[in-house]
DNA sequence: GCTTGACCTTGATCTGGATCAAGCGCGCCC
DNA sequence: GGGCGCGCTTGATCCAGATCAAGGTCAAGC
Protein backbone atom coordinates (compact mmCIF):
# COMPACT_ATOMS: atom_id res chain seq x y z
CA UNK A 1 0.00 0.00 0.00
CA UNK A 2 1.65 3.30 -1.42
CA UNK A 3 -0.03 6.50 -0.41
CA UNK A 4 0.83 9.31 1.51
CA UNK A 5 -1.33 10.01 4.65
CA UNK A 6 -3.63 11.96 3.32
CA UNK A 7 -4.15 14.75 6.30
CA UNK A 8 -7.80 15.31 6.91
CA UNK A 9 -8.68 18.54 9.06
CA UNK A 10 -10.83 17.77 11.72
CA UNK A 11 -13.30 20.43 12.85
CA UNK A 12 -15.90 21.29 15.10
CA UNK A 13 -19.35 20.68 13.79
CA UNK A 14 -20.10 23.84 12.49
CA UNK A 15 -17.80 24.18 9.96
CA UNK A 16 -18.32 19.89 9.18
CA UNK A 17 -19.27 19.23 5.74
CA UNK A 18 -21.21 16.82 6.19
CA UNK A 19 -23.67 18.82 9.13
CA UNK A 20 -26.96 18.47 6.69
CA UNK A 21 -26.86 15.38 5.68
CA UNK A 22 -25.72 13.25 8.24
CA UNK A 23 -27.44 11.11 11.21
CA UNK A 24 -26.75 14.40 13.29
CA UNK A 25 -28.86 16.51 10.33
CA UNK A 26 -31.91 17.58 12.48
CA UNK A 27 -30.22 18.41 16.01
CA UNK A 28 -30.52 21.35 17.61
CA UNK A 29 -26.96 23.35 19.24
CA UNK A 30 -27.52 21.30 23.05
CA UNK A 31 -28.14 17.91 20.87
CA UNK A 32 -25.28 18.85 19.07
CA UNK A 33 -22.90 19.63 21.80
CA UNK A 34 -23.80 16.26 23.56
CA UNK A 35 -22.66 14.73 20.09
CA UNK A 36 -19.65 16.56 19.87
CA UNK A 37 -18.85 14.79 23.55
CA UNK A 38 -18.79 11.34 22.25
CA UNK A 39 -17.28 11.87 18.94
CA UNK A 40 -13.53 11.60 17.71
CA UNK A 41 -12.29 11.29 13.92
CA UNK A 42 -10.59 8.23 12.57
CA UNK A 43 -8.46 8.38 9.31
CA UNK A 44 -7.52 5.29 7.18
CA UNK A 45 -5.52 4.82 3.66
CA UNK A 46 -6.84 3.33 0.68
CA UNK A 47 -7.27 -0.48 1.03
CA UNK A 48 -7.25 -0.58 4.84
CA UNK A 49 -9.90 -2.63 6.38
CA UNK A 50 -11.83 -0.53 9.02
CA UNK A 51 -13.31 -3.72 11.30
CA UNK A 52 -13.99 -7.52 10.04
CA UNK A 53 -17.27 -9.30 10.38
CA UNK A 54 -17.46 -10.71 13.88
CA UNK A 55 -15.26 -8.23 15.44
CA UNK A 56 -16.13 -5.92 18.65
CA UNK A 57 -17.04 -2.93 16.92
CA UNK A 58 -17.23 0.09 19.98
CA UNK A 59 -18.58 3.08 17.87
CA UNK A 60 -20.52 3.90 15.36
CA UNK A 61 -19.36 6.33 12.55
CA UNK A 62 -20.75 9.07 10.25
CA UNK A 63 -18.73 9.04 6.54
CA UNK A 64 -16.59 12.40 6.22
CA UNK A 65 -14.80 11.81 3.08
CA UNK A 66 -13.73 9.01 1.06
CA UNK A 67 -15.96 6.08 0.38
CA UNK A 68 -15.85 2.65 2.65
CA UNK A 69 -17.03 -0.33 1.62
CA UNK A 70 -19.08 -3.19 3.50
CA UNK A 71 -18.91 -6.89 2.34
CA UNK A 72 -19.34 -10.44 3.03
CA UNK A 73 -17.57 -13.59 1.97
CA UNK A 74 -18.70 -16.83 1.60
CA UNK A 75 -16.13 -20.04 3.47
CA UNK A 76 -14.66 -20.76 -0.62
CA UNK A 77 -14.13 -16.88 -1.19
CA UNK A 78 -16.93 -15.64 -3.17
CA UNK A 79 -17.41 -12.36 -2.15
CA UNK A 80 -20.40 -9.52 -2.32
CA UNK A 81 -20.45 -6.06 -1.90
CA UNK A 82 -23.13 -5.09 0.02
CA UNK A 83 -23.17 -1.48 0.42
CA UNK A 84 -21.03 1.45 -0.72
CA UNK A 85 -21.07 4.54 2.23
CA UNK A 86 -20.36 7.38 0.97
CA UNK A 87 -20.03 11.22 2.71
CA UNK A 88 -22.97 11.55 5.21
CA UNK A 89 -23.70 7.72 5.40
CA UNK A 90 -23.64 5.81 8.59
CA UNK A 91 -21.52 3.27 9.72
CA UNK A 92 -22.49 0.34 12.33
CA UNK A 93 -25.60 -0.65 14.23
CA UNK A 94 -27.04 0.82 17.58
CA UNK A 95 -27.24 -1.85 20.16
CA UNK A 96 -25.17 -4.29 17.92
CA UNK A 97 -21.77 -5.37 19.65
CA UNK A 98 -20.10 -6.94 16.63
CA UNK A 99 -19.89 -6.22 12.99
CA UNK A 100 -22.10 -7.74 10.37
CA UNK A 101 -19.99 -7.21 7.91
CA UNK A 102 -16.02 -5.98 6.76
CA UNK A 103 -16.01 -3.07 6.49
CA UNK A 104 -12.71 -1.44 4.49
CA UNK A 105 -11.99 1.69 2.86
CA UNK A 106 -11.92 1.91 -0.55
CA UNK A 107 -10.32 5.29 -0.94
CA UNK A 108 -8.21 7.34 1.85
CA UNK A 109 -11.36 8.00 4.51
CA UNK A 110 -12.02 10.48 7.70
CA UNK A 111 -14.76 9.02 9.84
CA UNK A 112 -16.84 10.56 12.55
CA UNK A 113 -17.23 7.90 15.27
CA UNK A 114 -19.12 8.19 17.94
CA UNK A 115 -18.84 5.87 21.20
CA UNK A 116 -20.93 3.43 20.83
CA UNK A 117 -22.68 2.39 24.06
CA UNK A 118 -23.16 6.78 24.77
CA UNK A 119 -24.87 7.11 21.27
CA UNK A 120 -27.21 4.10 22.01
CA UNK A 121 -28.42 6.41 24.90
CA UNK A 122 -28.63 9.06 22.74
CA UNK A 123 -30.86 7.11 20.43
CA UNK A 124 -33.38 6.98 23.15
CA UNK A 125 -33.10 10.40 24.48
CA UNK A 126 -32.65 12.02 21.71
CA UNK A 127 -35.43 11.98 18.67
CA UNK A 128 -33.84 13.70 16.17
CA UNK A 129 -31.01 11.77 16.31
CA UNK A 130 -33.10 8.30 15.75
CA UNK A 131 -35.61 9.98 13.79
CA UNK A 132 -33.11 11.14 11.49
CA UNK A 133 -31.14 7.80 11.74
CA UNK A 134 -34.40 6.19 10.93
CA UNK A 135 -35.12 7.69 7.48
CA UNK A 136 -30.99 7.33 6.57
CA UNK A 137 -31.63 3.25 6.98
CA UNK A 138 -35.05 3.71 4.99
CA UNK A 139 -32.93 5.63 2.69
CA UNK A 140 -30.24 2.77 2.68
CA UNK A 141 -33.08 0.00 2.45
CA UNK A 142 -34.63 1.60 -0.91
CA UNK A 143 -30.83 1.34 -2.44
CA UNK A 144 -30.16 -2.03 -1.13
CA UNK A 145 -33.67 -2.83 -2.85
CA UNK A 146 -32.49 -1.11 -6.01
CA UNK A 147 -29.12 -2.86 -6.14
CA UNK A 148 -31.19 -6.28 -5.62
CA UNK A 149 -32.56 -5.31 -9.14
CA UNK A 150 -29.89 -5.05 -10.22
CA UNK A 151 -28.24 -7.75 -9.61
CA UNK A 152 -30.93 -10.28 -10.20
CA UNK A 153 -31.65 -9.29 -13.38
CA UNK A 154 -29.26 -6.90 -15.29
CA UNK A 155 -26.99 -7.84 -17.70
CA UNK A 156 -23.13 -7.10 -17.21
CA UNK A 157 -23.59 -3.65 -19.54
CA UNK A 158 -26.20 -2.37 -17.30
CA UNK A 159 -24.56 -3.41 -14.20
CA UNK A 160 -21.87 -0.90 -15.00
CA UNK A 161 -23.67 1.40 -16.62
CA UNK A 162 -25.96 1.60 -13.25
CA UNK A 163 -22.79 2.00 -10.99
CA UNK A 164 -21.12 4.34 -13.20
CA UNK A 165 -24.57 6.76 -13.15
CA UNK A 166 -24.60 6.38 -9.48
CA UNK A 167 -21.52 7.85 -8.64
CA UNK A 168 -21.93 10.47 -11.24
CA UNK A 169 -24.82 11.66 -9.52
CA UNK A 170 -23.63 11.15 -5.78
CA UNK A 171 -20.35 12.89 -7.12
CA UNK A 172 -22.26 16.14 -8.54
CA UNK A 173 -25.00 16.68 -5.42
CA UNK A 174 -21.73 16.61 -2.73
CA UNK A 175 -20.91 19.78 -5.10
CA UNK A 176 -24.27 20.59 -5.71
CA UNK A 177 -24.44 20.18 -9.47
CA UNK A 178 -26.30 19.20 -12.10
CA UNK A 179 -26.60 15.76 -13.60
CA UNK A 180 -27.03 16.09 -17.34
CA UNK A 181 -25.04 16.57 -20.55
CA UNK A 182 -21.46 16.74 -19.41
CA UNK A 183 -20.31 15.53 -16.47
CA UNK A 184 -16.58 13.62 -15.06
CA UNK A 185 -15.31 12.26 -12.02
CA UNK A 186 -13.20 9.69 -10.25
CA UNK A 187 -13.80 5.71 -9.75
CA UNK A 188 -13.52 5.70 -6.08
CA UNK A 189 -13.15 1.29 -6.51
CA UNK A 190 -10.63 -0.76 -8.41
CA UNK A 191 -12.00 -2.84 -11.26
CA UNK A 192 -12.07 -5.63 -8.55
CA UNK A 193 -13.85 -4.00 -6.24
CA UNK A 194 -16.51 -3.09 -8.83
CA UNK A 195 -16.97 -6.59 -10.04
CA UNK A 196 -17.73 -7.54 -5.88
CA UNK A 197 -20.04 -4.72 -6.12
CA UNK A 198 -21.95 -5.83 -8.94
CA UNK A 199 -21.60 -9.42 -8.99
CA UNK A 200 -19.43 -9.83 -11.46
CA UNK A 201 -15.59 -11.27 -12.01
CA UNK A 202 -13.07 -8.42 -12.94
CA UNK A 203 -12.47 -9.15 -16.26
CA UNK A 204 -15.99 -8.85 -17.02
CA UNK A 205 -15.86 -5.35 -15.92
CA UNK A 206 -13.10 -4.76 -18.02
CA UNK A 207 -14.27 -5.86 -20.82
CA UNK A 208 -17.36 -3.70 -19.79
CA UNK A 209 -15.55 -0.58 -19.49
CA UNK A 210 -13.91 -1.23 -23.04
CA UNK A 211 -16.83 -1.63 -24.93
CA UNK A 212 -18.96 1.11 -23.30
CA UNK A 213 -15.70 3.07 -24.21
CA UNK A 214 -15.92 1.87 -28.07
CA UNK A 215 -19.56 2.90 -27.99
CA UNK A 216 -18.61 6.40 -26.91
CA UNK A 217 -20.67 6.47 -24.01
CA UNK A 218 -17.45 7.05 -21.62
CA UNK A 219 -13.77 8.07 -22.22
CA UNK A 220 -11.12 6.66 -19.69
CA UNK A 221 -8.62 9.47 -18.63
CA UNK A 222 -6.12 7.04 -16.99
CA UNK A 223 -7.78 3.88 -15.66
CA UNK A 224 -9.88 6.21 -12.95
CA UNK A 225 -11.20 9.63 -14.38
CA UNK A 226 -14.08 8.99 -16.03
CA UNK A 227 -15.71 11.43 -18.75
CA UNK A 228 -19.41 11.29 -19.71
CA UNK A 229 -19.74 13.47 -22.87
CA UNK A 230 -24.01 12.72 -22.84
CA UNK A 231 -25.33 11.71 -19.36
CA UNK A 232 -28.67 10.58 -21.01
CA UNK A 233 -26.52 8.21 -22.97
CA UNK A 234 -24.96 6.27 -20.11
CA UNK A 235 -28.65 6.26 -18.31
CA UNK A 236 -30.12 4.96 -21.58
CA UNK A 237 -27.91 1.93 -20.91
CA UNK A 238 -28.90 1.62 -17.39
CA UNK A 239 -32.04 -0.24 -18.00
CA UNK A 240 -34.04 1.91 -15.84
CA UNK A 241 -37.03 3.69 -17.03
CA UNK A 242 -36.41 7.32 -18.26
CA UNK A 243 -37.98 8.90 -15.39
CA UNK A 244 -35.36 6.90 -12.98
CA UNK A 245 -35.33 5.05 -10.14
CA UNK A 246 -34.88 5.69 -6.57
CA UNK A 247 -31.42 7.63 -6.28
CA UNK B 1 -58.38 -16.82 -9.64
CA UNK B 2 -60.61 -19.73 -7.44
CA UNK B 3 -60.46 -19.29 -3.67
CA UNK B 4 -63.42 -19.40 -0.97
CA UNK B 5 -62.48 -15.80 0.76
CA UNK B 6 -60.27 -17.17 3.50
CA UNK B 7 -62.30 -14.98 6.55
CA UNK B 8 -59.88 -14.03 8.78
CA UNK B 9 -61.35 -12.85 12.45
CA UNK B 10 -60.60 -9.35 13.46
CA UNK B 11 -59.20 -9.68 17.01
CA UNK B 12 -58.47 -6.45 19.28
CA UNK B 13 -54.87 -5.94 20.06
CA UNK B 14 -54.65 -8.30 23.20
CA UNK B 15 -55.27 -11.44 20.99
CA UNK B 16 -53.10 -10.62 18.04
CA UNK B 17 -51.04 -13.27 16.92
CA UNK B 18 -47.97 -10.43 15.75
CA UNK B 19 -48.70 -8.34 19.47
CA UNK B 20 -45.15 -9.30 20.72
CA UNK B 21 -42.85 -8.93 17.27
CA UNK B 22 -44.70 -6.49 14.85
CA UNK B 23 -44.01 -2.67 15.03
CA UNK B 24 -46.46 -2.36 18.42
CA UNK B 25 -44.48 -4.70 19.78
CA UNK B 26 -43.05 -2.32 22.70
CA UNK B 27 -46.46 -0.21 23.34
CA UNK B 28 -47.80 -0.25 26.73
CA UNK B 29 -51.51 -0.33 27.12
CA UNK B 30 -51.61 3.49 26.57
CA UNK B 31 -50.07 3.77 22.93
CA UNK B 32 -51.69 0.65 22.10
CA UNK B 33 -54.92 2.28 22.32
CA UNK B 34 -54.02 5.17 19.94
CA UNK B 35 -52.90 2.62 17.60
CA UNK B 36 -56.49 0.60 17.97
CA UNK B 37 -58.22 4.21 17.51
CA UNK B 38 -56.53 4.36 13.77
CA UNK B 39 -56.13 0.61 12.91
CA UNK B 40 -58.85 -1.69 10.61
CA UNK B 41 -58.48 -5.03 8.96
CA UNK B 42 -58.39 -5.61 5.36
CA UNK B 43 -57.96 -9.07 3.53
CA UNK B 44 -56.89 -10.28 0.35
CA UNK B 45 -56.79 -13.40 -1.92
CA UNK B 46 -53.98 -15.29 -3.17
CA UNK B 47 -52.84 -13.50 -6.09
CA UNK B 48 -54.29 -10.04 -5.51
CA UNK B 49 -52.59 -6.99 -6.02
CA UNK B 50 -52.44 -4.37 -2.68
CA UNK B 51 -50.64 -1.81 -4.86
CA UNK B 52 -48.89 -0.66 -7.94
CA UNK B 53 -45.79 0.46 -7.64
CA UNK B 54 -46.74 4.93 -7.90
CA UNK B 55 -49.73 4.40 -6.51
CA UNK B 56 -51.11 6.60 -3.55
CA UNK B 57 -51.14 4.95 -0.36
CA UNK B 58 -52.87 6.20 2.28
CA UNK B 59 -51.87 3.57 5.08
CA UNK B 60 -48.95 1.57 6.56
CA UNK B 61 -49.46 -2.18 7.50
CA UNK B 62 -48.40 -5.19 9.40
CA UNK B 63 -48.49 -8.37 7.96
CA UNK B 64 -51.05 -10.69 10.27
CA UNK B 65 -51.41 -13.62 8.36
CA UNK B 66 -49.99 -15.00 5.11
CA UNK B 67 -47.19 -13.73 2.96
CA UNK B 68 -46.76 -10.52 0.26
CA UNK B 69 -44.26 -9.63 -1.59
CA UNK B 70 -42.70 -6.61 -2.94
CA UNK B 71 -41.25 -6.29 -6.55
CA UNK B 72 -40.25 -4.25 -9.15
CA UNK B 73 -40.47 -4.25 -13.10
CA UNK B 74 -38.28 -3.51 -15.25
CA UNK B 75 -39.87 -1.36 -18.97
CA UNK B 76 -39.18 -4.99 -20.89
CA UNK B 77 -41.11 -7.16 -18.02
CA UNK B 78 -37.99 -8.31 -16.32
CA UNK B 79 -38.80 -8.48 -12.74
CA UNK B 80 -37.06 -9.04 -9.05
CA UNK B 81 -38.86 -9.53 -5.68
CA UNK B 82 -37.11 -7.18 -3.36
CA UNK B 83 -39.11 -8.34 0.01
CA UNK B 84 -41.01 -11.35 1.16
CA UNK B 85 -42.97 -10.18 4.14
CA UNK B 86 -44.51 -12.84 6.44
CA UNK B 87 -46.53 -11.94 9.71
CA UNK B 88 -45.54 -9.27 11.61
CA UNK B 89 -43.07 -7.33 8.86
CA UNK B 90 -44.41 -3.76 8.20
CA UNK B 91 -45.59 -2.59 4.74
CA UNK B 92 -45.39 0.52 3.30
CA UNK B 93 -42.97 3.75 4.21
CA UNK B 94 -43.99 6.65 6.59
CA UNK B 95 -43.73 9.78 5.24
CA UNK B 96 -44.15 9.01 1.38
CA UNK B 97 -47.36 9.15 -0.10
CA UNK B 98 -46.52 6.96 -2.71
CA UNK B 99 -45.49 3.35 -3.01
CA UNK B 100 -42.11 2.53 -4.00
CA UNK B 101 -42.83 -1.37 -5.42
CA UNK B 102 -46.01 -3.47 -6.07
CA UNK B 103 -46.63 -5.19 -3.44
CA UNK B 104 -49.15 -8.47 -3.64
CA UNK B 105 -50.66 -10.74 -1.51
CA UNK B 106 -48.89 -14.57 -2.62
CA UNK B 107 -51.20 -16.30 -0.22
CA UNK B 108 -54.27 -15.40 1.54
CA UNK B 109 -53.37 -12.36 3.84
CA UNK B 110 -54.33 -10.23 6.36
CA UNK B 111 -53.27 -6.98 6.88
CA UNK B 112 -53.21 -4.77 9.81
CA UNK B 113 -53.70 -1.63 8.51
CA UNK B 114 -52.62 1.78 10.10
CA UNK B 115 -53.69 5.44 9.14
CA UNK B 116 -50.78 7.07 7.42
CA UNK B 117 -51.02 10.52 8.38
CA UNK B 118 -52.16 9.77 12.01
CA UNK B 119 -49.61 6.74 11.65
CA UNK B 120 -46.42 9.17 11.45
CA UNK B 121 -47.81 11.45 14.36
CA UNK B 122 -47.34 8.68 16.25
CA UNK B 123 -43.71 7.97 15.39
CA UNK B 124 -43.14 11.64 16.89
CA UNK B 125 -45.29 11.57 19.55
CA UNK B 126 -44.81 7.92 20.44
CA UNK B 127 -40.84 6.63 20.66
CA UNK B 128 -41.97 3.37 21.20
CA UNK B 129 -43.28 2.98 18.01
CA UNK B 130 -40.41 4.57 16.61
CA UNK B 131 -37.76 2.54 18.12
CA UNK B 132 -39.53 -0.39 17.12
CA UNK B 133 -39.63 0.62 13.69
CA UNK B 134 -35.99 1.43 13.24
CA UNK B 135 -34.95 -2.01 14.67
CA UNK B 136 -37.41 -3.55 12.45
CA UNK B 137 -35.82 -1.78 9.62
CA UNK B 138 -32.04 -2.44 10.39
CA UNK B 139 -33.52 -6.14 10.33
CA UNK B 140 -35.01 -5.71 6.92
CA UNK B 141 -31.73 -4.18 6.07
CA UNK B 142 -29.88 -7.04 7.01
CA UNK B 143 -31.76 -9.22 5.61
CA UNK B 144 -31.48 -7.57 2.12
CA UNK B 145 -27.94 -7.52 2.43
CA UNK B 146 -27.92 -11.48 2.91
CA UNK B 147 -30.11 -11.27 -0.07
CA UNK B 148 -27.76 -9.31 -2.06
CA UNK B 149 -24.92 -11.77 -1.32
CA UNK B 150 -27.29 -14.67 -3.03
CA UNK B 151 -27.86 -13.00 -6.12
CA UNK B 152 -24.84 -11.75 -6.91
CA UNK B 153 -22.71 -14.83 -5.80
CA UNK B 154 -25.05 -17.94 -5.34
CA UNK B 155 -25.61 -20.56 -7.80
CA UNK B 156 -29.40 -21.90 -8.86
CA UNK B 157 -28.75 -24.64 -6.13
CA UNK B 158 -27.48 -22.85 -3.52
CA UNK B 159 -30.15 -20.23 -3.90
CA UNK B 160 -33.54 -22.56 -3.64
CA UNK B 161 -31.63 -24.15 -0.56
CA UNK B 162 -31.50 -20.62 0.82
CA UNK B 163 -34.39 -19.87 0.14
CA UNK B 164 -36.14 -23.29 1.69
CA UNK B 165 -34.22 -22.98 4.47
CA UNK B 166 -35.52 -19.28 5.15
CA UNK B 167 -39.35 -20.38 4.46
CA UNK B 168 -38.39 -23.52 7.30
CA UNK B 169 -37.19 -21.10 9.74
CA UNK B 170 -39.49 -18.57 9.81
CA UNK B 171 -42.47 -20.69 10.04
CA UNK B 172 -40.81 -22.87 12.89
CA UNK B 173 -40.52 -19.76 14.35
CA UNK B 174 -44.36 -18.67 14.02
CA UNK B 175 -44.98 -22.39 15.68
CA UNK B 176 -41.88 -21.94 17.97
CA UNK B 177 -40.49 -25.41 16.74
CA UNK B 178 -36.92 -26.05 16.66
CA UNK B 179 -35.40 -25.99 12.97
CA UNK B 180 -33.37 -29.49 12.99
CA UNK B 181 -34.01 -32.99 11.93
CA UNK B 182 -37.47 -33.66 10.05
CA UNK B 183 -38.91 -30.57 8.90
CA UNK B 184 -42.35 -29.72 7.23
CA UNK B 185 -44.05 -26.69 5.87
CA UNK B 186 -45.89 -25.46 2.46
CA UNK B 187 -44.25 -23.31 0.09
CA UNK B 188 -45.88 -19.42 0.01
CA UNK B 189 -45.13 -19.11 -3.57
CA UNK B 190 -45.27 -20.07 -7.08
CA UNK B 191 -42.14 -21.39 -9.07
CA UNK B 192 -42.66 -17.75 -11.04
CA UNK B 193 -42.63 -15.95 -8.18
CA UNK B 194 -39.55 -18.26 -6.65
CA UNK B 195 -37.44 -17.21 -10.02
CA UNK B 196 -38.86 -13.80 -9.53
CA UNK B 197 -37.18 -13.84 -6.02
CA UNK B 198 -33.93 -15.69 -6.36
CA UNK B 199 -33.21 -14.31 -10.09
CA UNK B 200 -33.64 -17.07 -11.89
CA UNK B 201 -36.23 -18.53 -14.25
CA UNK B 202 -38.89 -20.55 -13.56
CA UNK B 203 -37.49 -23.30 -15.47
CA UNK B 204 -34.44 -23.44 -13.15
CA UNK B 205 -36.08 -23.55 -10.33
CA UNK B 206 -38.10 -26.49 -11.50
CA UNK B 207 -34.85 -27.84 -12.40
CA UNK B 208 -33.18 -27.32 -9.03
CA UNK B 209 -36.35 -28.38 -7.32
CA UNK B 210 -36.58 -31.87 -9.18
CA UNK B 211 -32.43 -32.34 -8.59
CA UNK B 212 -33.04 -31.70 -4.46
CA UNK B 213 -35.50 -34.03 -4.49
CA UNK B 214 -33.39 -36.77 -6.48
CA UNK B 215 -30.37 -36.27 -3.93
CA UNK B 216 -32.83 -36.85 -1.37
CA UNK B 217 -32.54 -33.22 0.09
CA UNK B 218 -36.24 -32.82 -0.18
CA UNK B 219 -39.75 -34.48 -0.86
CA UNK B 220 -42.29 -33.27 -2.12
CA UNK B 221 -46.02 -33.93 -1.31
CA UNK B 222 -47.75 -32.56 -4.26
CA UNK B 223 -46.43 -28.98 -6.12
CA UNK B 224 -46.22 -26.92 -2.90
CA UNK B 225 -45.73 -29.05 0.39
CA UNK B 226 -42.14 -29.84 1.40
CA UNK B 227 -40.61 -32.40 3.75
CA UNK B 228 -36.92 -31.94 4.84
CA UNK B 229 -35.83 -35.01 5.85
CA UNK B 230 -32.85 -33.63 7.56
CA UNK B 231 -32.23 -29.86 7.88
CA UNK B 232 -28.75 -29.68 8.39
CA UNK B 233 -28.21 -31.54 4.69
CA UNK B 234 -30.45 -28.64 3.68
CA UNK B 235 -28.20 -26.35 5.25
CA UNK B 236 -25.00 -27.86 3.56
CA UNK B 237 -26.72 -26.94 0.04
CA UNK B 238 -26.81 -23.04 1.07
CA UNK B 239 -23.35 -22.43 0.60
CA UNK B 240 -23.37 -20.44 3.81
CA UNK B 241 -21.25 -21.43 6.62
CA UNK B 242 -22.24 -23.74 9.45
CA UNK B 243 -23.17 -21.25 12.37
CA UNK B 244 -25.27 -19.54 10.39
CA UNK B 245 -25.99 -16.47 8.60
CA UNK B 246 -28.34 -13.46 9.89
CA UNK B 247 -31.77 -15.15 9.36
C1' DG C 1 -66.51 -37.42 -18.50
C1' DC C 2 -64.53 -33.76 -21.20
C1' DT C 3 -62.58 -29.19 -21.74
C1' DT C 4 -59.99 -25.56 -20.06
C1' DG C 5 -56.40 -23.14 -17.99
C1' DA C 6 -53.06 -22.43 -14.35
C1' DC C 7 -48.93 -24.59 -12.80
C1' DC C 8 -45.30 -27.32 -13.23
C1' DT C 9 -41.74 -30.57 -15.37
C1' DT C 10 -38.52 -31.99 -18.72
C1' DG C 11 -35.76 -31.94 -23.02
C1' DA C 12 -32.75 -29.61 -26.60
C1' DT C 13 -30.16 -25.85 -27.71
C1' DC C 14 -27.97 -21.41 -27.15
C1' DT C 15 -25.26 -17.77 -24.98
C1' DG C 16 -23.53 -14.28 -21.57
C1' DG C 17 -20.39 -14.21 -18.46
C1' DA C 18 -16.96 -17.20 -15.92
C1' DT C 19 -12.59 -19.24 -16.14
C1' DC C 20 -7.99 -19.89 -17.68
C1' DA C 21 -4.05 -17.67 -19.50
C1' DA C 22 -1.00 -14.02 -21.45
C1' DG C 23 0.73 -9.73 -21.51
C1' DC C 24 0.76 -4.49 -20.78
C1' DG C 25 1.70 0.05 -18.18
C1' DC C 26 3.32 2.36 -14.57
C1' DG C 27 4.98 3.74 -10.08
C1' DC C 28 8.13 2.08 -6.47
C1' DC C 29 12.30 0.60 -4.69
C1' DC C 30 16.80 -1.24 -4.90
C1' DG D 1 17.76 2.30 -14.94
C1' DG D 2 16.08 -2.14 -14.30
C1' DG D 3 13.26 -5.33 -12.02
C1' DC D 4 9.06 -6.15 -9.62
C1' DG D 5 4.30 -6.07 -8.33
C1' DC D 6 -0.17 -4.32 -8.69
C1' DG D 7 -3.96 -3.08 -11.34
C1' DC D 8 -5.75 -3.64 -15.62
C1' DT D 9 -6.73 -5.41 -20.46
C1' DT D 10 -7.45 -8.80 -23.89
C1' DG D 11 -7.88 -13.44 -25.99
C1' DA D 12 -9.54 -18.39 -26.03
C1' DT D 13 -12.43 -21.63 -24.17
C1' DC D 14 -16.01 -23.44 -21.18
C1' DC D 15 -20.33 -24.05 -18.84
C1' DA D 16 -24.40 -22.76 -15.77
C1' DG D 17 -28.40 -21.09 -16.54
C1' DA D 18 -31.43 -18.85 -20.16
C1' DT D 19 -34.34 -19.69 -23.90
C1' DC D 20 -37.33 -22.24 -26.86
C1' DA D 21 -40.52 -25.92 -27.06
C1' DA D 22 -43.42 -29.93 -25.61
C1' DG D 23 -46.02 -32.21 -22.64
C1' DG D 24 -47.84 -33.58 -17.97
C1' DT D 25 -51.04 -32.86 -13.73
C1' DC D 26 -54.83 -31.42 -11.41
C1' DA D 27 -58.95 -28.85 -10.01
C1' DA D 28 -62.87 -26.17 -11.64
C1' DG D 29 -66.79 -25.77 -14.47
C1' DC D 30 -69.80 -27.35 -18.00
Amino acid sequence: MPHRQHAFPQVDCAQCPIRHRAVCARCETDELEQLEAIKYYRSYEAGQTIVWAGDKMDFVASVVHGVAALSQTMEDGRRQMVGLLLPSDFIGRPNRERASYDVTATTDLQLCCFRRVPFQDMLVNTPHVSQRLLEMTLDELDAAREWMLLLGRKTAREKIASFLSIIARRDATLQSQVTSGRVAFDLPLTREAMADYLGLTLETVSRQMSSLKKDGVILLEGKRRIVVPDFEALMDETGDDADGGVY
